[in-house]
DNA sequence: AATATATTTAGCAGTTCTGCTCAATATAAA
DNA sequence: TTTATATTGAGCAGAACTGCTAAATATATT
């Protein structure tokens, strides 16, 4: 039996496989990963040599795909990964092409 | 241990998530997995409602990427999907966040 | 309240992407 | 060799993306 993939889920694949498509947000991603998968906007920002207002809107691509959740904290912002989403959404839509794919 | 991650390493992911990004591309990936894996150039853009020479970019940007073989064969071009290249690529980053993760 | 800290928003310039139309090329068939 | 078929290339316009600087906002500290 095939999966049903509604309109949501399309759109779901596409938002992911679009913020994936900047080499600086997968490092995002990877960055939150290795450090336990949280880090404040200014952790991340200091990571990366670009300006920090750079980073605020590739966080913020990566918030709207919900690949990164984030909590006001105070003054801070804590960014967390969302791991399983990241997985669910992309093997999802891989599994098509996997050996024993489900034609 | 982790994986050694060389520049072309890094190199190929860019491309291949580059690729991916686009609905189009990714719906010709799959096309051409439903049909058992291989497709002429015209067959390919006559499934797709835009014009002709716009799929053949996208399938240009796919050929680049390695995530299409292409073959000349008399007068049409036969696209071979190269699924392990696709997997690999793909899983192989986000191989970095699955449950057992080789930190 | 004044100041410092953390982070985002606004807005601009340059680049890349997408899709189109109109050729151009290459091979096959008549 | 003329004509039809299959496919790509050139070049343009508009949209989307990226990165920057300067300014705004929001919360904490003094």
């Amino acid at each position: 039996m095939s999966k049903a993939r509604g309109a949501e889920e399309v759109a779901a694949v596409d938002e992911v496989f679009r913020a994936l498509a900047h080499e600086s947000r997968r490092q995002i991603l990877m960055v939150i990963q290795f450090r336990g998968g949280e880090m404040t906007a200014g952790q991340i920002a200091d990571r990366f040599a670009c300006a920090w207002p750079t980073t605020t809107r590739h966080l913020k691509v990566l918030e709207e795909s919900r690949l990164l959740v984030v909590e006001k904290r105070g003054r801070v912002r804590v960014y967390r990964l969302a791991k399983e989403r990241l997985l669910s959404v992309t093997q999802g839509w891989l599994a098509w092409f996997a050996p024993g794919a489900d034609l």
